[in-house]
RNA sequence: GGGCCCGUAGCUCAGGCCGGUAGAGCAGGCGGCUCUUAACCGCAAGGUCAGGGGUUCGAAUCCCCUCGGGCCCGCCA
């Protein structure tokens, strides 16, 4: 990019630094404490006391600069926060101290020794006695109280949005909090957590479309993985009976508020339990996230909404007598593929006329049931032309022992007793593929042979962990629950 | 894929309907100020109005195309 004006005075300064025998970009500045230190021990000052007894070193970017002729403030932030340094020309030396006004910008990354202190207003600070620049910043900051305001460019630039934004700081932090202790959760309760392969010869295990790319080793093509299941269930064959992984999956698709083409899931396989079980395991999950996530974002009115929404228990409702109910129509299961599409029609759905029993089914819960949700809740028993990967409900004809766990707007997960009778299993990916006509969902004819040595009864379930955090940070958008989601390069 | 909206200084935004020398604040430069915290006061500077084409005596403004982005709808379980 061509250097602007500002970029040049900055780059000036530099040179200028240079001359006069100082290191714009030193080594390093050891000895430094956070600013929250500095700020503790102010505590104890009264307005316009200084202690010299406590002395300390602190680094950190600079915000901004306050001047007023021989006394000048300026603002100091670090991750614990911002400090604000009080800088006077009779304790350093008006030589001194003319020079770092000269040399300093807002943004560079700037170390200071002093004492804790008082300023008269009130404000804790730190009474400089030295200052030395840890790297200077060539291009300036966003503006120092509106910070990054264009979307596009606070996730292009998301380097940006995190030094002008305390609230993106914020979220971020509270996303790894959040997973933290989902891997507390799961390993509290006897998970294994394992990593499987991100690059596959077939991805399977949902429908949708895989990113391909090339193996020069194995002179073949390779695909991103789509979902976490198949090699999972492997390992439950394998005897490992309890295992998660917490990784990052990959679909070939359109970015939204809520869908991502690279995104973050959780799965979890558990032998000899079923969907009851792994129903009130989520639920337990649920309810502990919502709670930590309140004290993470205590000043976060959208966090506490989002929390509101996972108070327990969690409603539950029938997949199919709730769509009967919603729509005033009876037997829903025994009508055919003609008359479900005209009623899907009816809805607004344009999916296309070849599309399967199941998809109509899925549009008609879209319509008439999902927009009633106004807190998280279980929808239980799907039809089972729906679901290719779950067992048959053990007394409820034509359904599968699935639910789904939907948070106002979007779904958050998808929970099955798994399907272990590896002949059954050939059958549905068969059926699957006839249907789709096309290679979408990927036949892995491993997975099946695997099912043949014995897969224990178990249950599953896979989590949009971006989603979660979204509802629980209160944050409309998966862009800004991600660091950098992609987008288009220019 | 369809509809609506946005793109103006490094950043935050006016101006656009109704065409007539492109404005402010922050940041930066120069000067002033020993308690500010979006500090303040004065002076000067800073522009490919996303890009291209058209209409016009004249286009940031009206029209068309392209690029990038946002929102809604559709599709993607």
């Amino acid at each position: 990019m061509e250097e602007t004006r500002l970029e040049a005075e900055r780059r000036a300064k530099v040179a200028r630094l240079r001359s006069a025998g100082k290191e714009p970009y030193p080594w390093s500045f050891a000895g430094r404490v956070p600013s929250s230190a500095v700020r503790s021990a102010a505590a104890a000052l009264g307005p316009g006391e200084s202690d010299p007894k406590r002395a300390f070193r602190v680094a950190g970017r600079l915000k901004a600069f306050r001047e007023h002729g021989k006394t000048a403030f300026a603002d100091l932030e670090d991750a614990d926060g911002s400090l604000q340094l009080l800088l006077r020309a009779d304790l350093v030396g008006e030589e001194e101290y003319r020079a770092w006004l000269a040399d300093l910008d807002p943004g560079d990354i700037l170390g200071a020794d002093g004492v804790a202190a008082v300023s008269r207003r009130g404000e804790p600070s730190l009474e400089v006695r030295s200052l030395t620049l840890l790297a200077k910043a060539v291009s300036p900051p966003p503006e120092k109280y509106h910070g990054l305001q264009d979307v596009e460019e606070r996730i292009r630039s998301r380097y940006l949005d995190l030094m002008s934004s305390p609230e993106t700081r914020q979220r971020f932090r509270a996303r790894a909090a959040l997973l933290g202790e989902i891997r507390r959760y799961f390993d509290a309760a006897g998970f294994t957590e394992v990593e499987t392969p991100v690059l596959l010869p077939v991805a399977s295990g949902a429908a949708a479309a895989p990113f391909v790319t090339r193996s020069h080793y194995l002179d073949e093509d390779v695909r991103l993985r789509i979902a976490l299941e198949l090699p999972l269930k492997r390992l439950l064959v394998g005897g490992l009976e309890k295992v998660y992984e917490l990784g990052r999956s990959f679909r070939n698709e359109d970015l939204d508020s809520t869908h991502s083409p690279e995104f973050t899931e959780l799965e979890a396989y558990w032998a000899y339990a079923d969907y009851h079980d792994m129903r009130r395991f989520t639920e337990g999950l649920f309810e502990r996230l919502a709670a930590r996530a309140v004290d993470l974002l205590p000043e976060s009115p959208a966090a506490r909404q989002g929390a509101e929404a996972f108070r327990t228990p969690f409603p539950t409702v029938d997949f199919v007598d709730e769509l009967e109910k919603r729509m005033g129509v009876r037997d829903l299961l025994a009508k055919g593929r003609d008359e479900l599409r005209e009623l899907a029609r009816e809805a607004g759905s344009t999916v296309p006329d070849r599309s399967s029993t199941g998809t109509f089914l899925d549009k008609l819960f879209e319509h008439y049931v999902e927009p009633t949700f106004d807190r998280v809740t279980f929808v239980v028993d799907h039809p089972a032309v729906t679901t290719p990967l779950a067992k048959r409900h053990r007394s409820k004809p034509g359904r599968v022992e699935r639910f789904e766990v939907f948070y106002p707007g979007y779904e958050l997960g998808n929970a099955y007793t798994e399907l272990n009778d590896a002949d059954e299993q050939e059958q549905r990916f068969r059926e699957q593929l006839g249907e789709r006509g096309d290679d979408v969902y990927a036949y892995d004819a491993d997975f099946v042979r695997a099912l043949r040595y014995g897969l224990p009864p178990c249950t599953g379930i896979g989590l949009g962990v971006d989603r979660l955090v979204m509802a629980l940070t209160g944050t409309a958008s998966i862009k800004d629950v991600i660091l950098f989601p992609l987008v288009r390069s220019r």
